[in-house]
DNA sequence: GGCTGGCATTGACAAGAATCAAGTAGGATT
DNA sequence: AATCCTACTTGATTCTTGTCAATGCCAGCC
């Protein structure tokens, strides 16, 4: 994989990611350094779940998914991260190998940090390991929403769920397009392709029409509703 | 809630935590000093989702739910920690509320660390950063883990894999003693306690038994066996 | 000893999701 | 335009899980 210097858009990017936005201008300078950038078709692997765990990887552009293969055959995605989100830290603070694995999704431009250099930044400056602590905090938060989704809720609640972080803030009448594969988004919801289609179906009457990979969905808080209670009533305790 | 001292036997506990273990004597008497313990009765809640988190929490001894009460009037059980273990770290540092709720599930003995006190010992203690991106990163896997399982085991399974952990590395035929209540059990697998037995029910063929609170496990090798293969054949991709 | 209340199991049924097998629709290729 | 491939949908069936109701079991209590 051909890796080059960043680019100031790619810089842009990086100053904005959660590691690195409290950083003042010379520390930053210093990460800008040692960062290398490429540029990856769809499906290039990155590393896979067993590898030492050497690298730390930002996405500038593009999406990455973090999935494990399990021996029964199928695939767990465990996240997917977009335009200025950064991965494997865990992995590469603790050393080791990588507990998973990542590839794009899509054609990616990403950044990678080798271990031995950022760990140099890292031990000299404390307000780099903050942006670390915070970056770790946030994936944590992240994931254990997945935790609660996956208990409490059912496949169409879920993909409700996933629609409306879409939304990205915007109500009433809103149209999203899909960012990947219908298969991806499945397994990203812990379900089946066919389980997915049937769920769009059975969000029809909540107002979700589906064509290709544009969903409309005429209004937001019908659905986010729905994302609640479900169909069924929720019993209050006295 | 009557917080005191701890004993020389609390701050054994607390030498051996992820948090601390890394840290040179004179550190750790620094946290020593900050540290309060405090005698909890089961069902105690420790705080609210929502509540100002200006705590850090460690168990040394018994075991604490970490869970999040969801609208629909369920609730999803997020961790469970027990003896050596410390929670809402990364609540603690990103400041603002707890997104979850905590509580005693045994009787228990808990040490807390006020924030702004902590906090003043980990601006000054790199090594103590350290410490925290450790905890916060074993945090991560372990509730990475736990997507994983819900995303491509059944109950059955699930439950096979927490007996097996259950028996911390012992091997063949194993007797343990369950540590808390089937329903909480249940709810910490996202299942119903009805479905629990049910669970228990079908692992009988894979040789375990169920009295009370003991469960008889024949041979962890099969139960692993099970665990990861379920009653399905898996596909071999050519 | 007989109540009572909390947990746990069991049974019957309905909803949810996986599986297996067709079938459809687009987009790209030729 | 005919084809092929892939992604997606739909249908029928089975397995898994939730729901609701009934029962058993044990512990603490009067």
């Amino acid at each position: 994989m051909e890796s080059r210097k960043p680019t100031s858009s790619d810089l842009a990017v990086l100053r904005a990611m959660a590691l690195f936005r409290a950083l003042p201008d010379p520390a930053f300078r210093r990460i800008a350094e040692i960062v290398s950038v490429a540029d990856l078709p769809k499906g290039h692997v990155l590393f896979h779940q067993g590898d030492g765990a050497d690298r730390l990887y930002g996405v500038i552009s593009g999406w990455v998914e973090v999935y494990r293969d399990v021996e029964s055959g199928d695939r767990a995605v465990l996240g997917l991260f977009g335009r200025g989100e950064t991965f494997a830290e865990a992995a590469m603070f603790l050393g080791g190998g990588f507990p998973a694995s990542a590839g794009t999704v899509v054609a990616c431009r990403i950044c990678m940090f080798d271990r031995p250099a950022f760990e140099r930044l890292l031990a000299a400056d404390p307000q780099l390991c903050r942006g670390m602590l915070g970056s770790l905090a946030i994936h944590l938060h992240r994931v254990t929403h997945d935790v609660e989704q996956l208990q409490t809720r059912n496949g169409r609640q879920r993909l409700a769920g996933f629609l409306l972080r879409l939304c990205e803030g915007r109500t009433g009448r809103v149209e999203v397009t899909l960012p990947f594969d219908k298969a991806l988004i499945a397994a990203r919801l812990g379900m089946k392709p066919e389980s997915l289609s049937r769920s769009f179906a059975g969000l029809r009457p909540s107002g979700v029409r589906v064509a290709h990979s544009v969903v409309t969905i005429d209004d937001t808080r019908r659905l986010a509703d729905y994302c609640r209670n479900g169909t069924l009533r929720s019993r209050r305790p006295a």
